[in-house]
This record gives C-alpha cells, sequence and structure tokens, in this order.
DNA sequence: CTGCATGCAAACCGTTTGCATCCCC
DNA sequence: GGGGATGCAAACGGTTTGCATGCAG
C-alpha cells in the first residue's frame, strides 16, 4: 500500500480542488503554500506514484508539459493551442471506438484520449483587439 | 515562397518515405546518411517550417518527443505505451465530433487529435517471453 | 530502529537559439 | 554583395535522479 505521508496527502487535496488540470510546476507552486520547503522532485515522484497507483491520471496528450487530473474516469479535453491552458469537456465517450481501431491495427488497442484543439476564452478576447 | 535547399528537399523525401512518423533525431540519423554534414538544429528548425507551411504534420500528442508525419491529412494515430513507436490507423474521421465538442465548451473549437494507445506487435511478443 | 520518503542540487534529454560562415540570387 | 540558410555549440526548460538526512510505522 502507498504511505500516505502529509505531502502526498496534500499534493491530492489541492490536485483535487482545482479544475485547471495543472503541470507539476503549478502544483508545486500551489501546494508550496501549505509546504514550503517541499521539492519539486517530490512533487513529480509522488504524481508519477499516484499515476501508478491509480489515484489519478496524467494527460497524455500535446503540449510540452504533462498535466495531471485528479478525475480518474476516461473523458476528454479541450487545449488552448495559444496559452495551453485545458479544459474538460463532457462529451460522452465513445467505447465502441477502441474496438473499431482494434480491427484496423495489430496493436493490441488499450484505449484513447481525445484532444480538441481551440482557443480558451481569454485567448480569444486578447487576440480581438 | 519557401525556399528549396538541398536540406529541405532531402528531409522532405525522406519523411516521404517512412512510415514510421520519426521524432526530430530519427529523421536526423537518416538524413545524416545523404548529407553527413547536416545539424540537428537545422532539422528542427527546416521541420517546423514545413509543419508552417503545410507541407507535412508535427503530431501533438502523448510521448515526450515529439513526431513529424508526411501525410498532411486528418487521420488518427496509435501509439506504443511501451516503446513509443506510432502507425497510421484509417479509422473514418468523425467531423461532427467537433461539432458537439463545440456545444460543450466556451473555447473556440479548431479541430482534435485522437490516440489511440496499444501494445505494438513487437513488444507484445518481447513481453510474452 | 529501519527503510522508505524527502529536500536539494546536479544531471538529463529534447529542443531552441546565437553566431560566424556559407551559398545562392 | 547581401539576405537568408547552415553547422556548430551553448543555452534552455521540463523532468529525473543521486545522495545525505528525516520521519513514519
Amino acid at each position: 500500500m502507498i504511505r500516505l505521508t502529509t505531502q502526498r496527502q496534500i499534493l491530492l487535496e489541492e490536485l483535487s480542488k482545482v479544475s485547471s488540470h495543472p503541470t507539476a510546476c503549478e502544483l508545486y507552486e500551489i501546494v508550496r503554500k501549505r509546504l514550503p520547503r517541499i521539492g519539486l522532485g517530490t512533487v513529480y515522484r509522488n504524481l508519477e506514484l499516484m499515476v501508478h497507483a491509480g489515484m489519478i491520471r496524467k494527460l497524455e496528450l500535446g503540449g510540452k508539459q504533462k498535466r495531471f487530473d485528479a478525475r480518474t474516469d476516461l473523458h476528454y479535453h479541450v487545449r488552448c493551442s495559444f496559452c495551453g491552458k485545458m479544459a474538460d469537456l463532457s462529451l460522452p465517450v465513445e467505447k465502441k471506438i477502441t474496438e473499431h481501431a482494434a480491427q484496423k491495427t495489430s496493436y493490441k488497442i488499450l484505449g484513447h484520449n481525445v484532444e480538441f484543439i481551440g482557443e480558451c476564452p481569454a485567448c480569444q478576447q486578447e487576440r480581438r483587439t
């Protein structure tokens, strides 16, 4: 079983609070307010650990930084191609699609991710000027 | 118009030859056989340039390295979660899905990507032993 | 007490960039 | 001759890792 240290507890708590799908660095900054001496390495190590334990999800999509999500159920995301911000999308997940895919390839299909690319409200506003 | 230098020509030629969706480094190694003095920077610069010119596509998907694709039409991919290898998937692209998404968010939807996660034949073989 | 977890800093790796040189118009 | 393109090497940014110390069980 995974040991419940203070750091892990607070990381999970803070990740659950936000809907912004923070990067490791963003979460580090958030958590630092409560644990000023926490190290970035600890954040990365524990996020990775919790991903493996199935407690959180790592968003394996575009962009150069990985993002983390306390929601573990399968759902889709939109990413702003200008600022990188991400949001959940409450679309019905198409389960049949993995079966279709399985028929088209010799890969053993384990799952799928969908990422919509878009422009977030803030960036629309900013670029309109 | 984009100047067609020897380097660009050969990069495009070699990228078109392979279906493996190579990373910049992989393509660098391939191209080096014909242009031993080419620099990695040139590879990155020109790939980026060709992406902007719409001549090739950059795969904005998971994994730590970006991959490039000479096919510019919208299509989906499978990625092996063990070795990272990618393959095309000839599934019909669902266009309506972006309309559905648009109704669910305040982001302006520009497109979408689908990435299937799987295990490639080689890794299936290797892990079975 | 004992081993896993932490903080810190250095290492890593993919990518980008600055710069002197080169080549093509 | 001039402006973009190149090769090279250094810089960069996100992530990982090694190690001495600390803390939970």
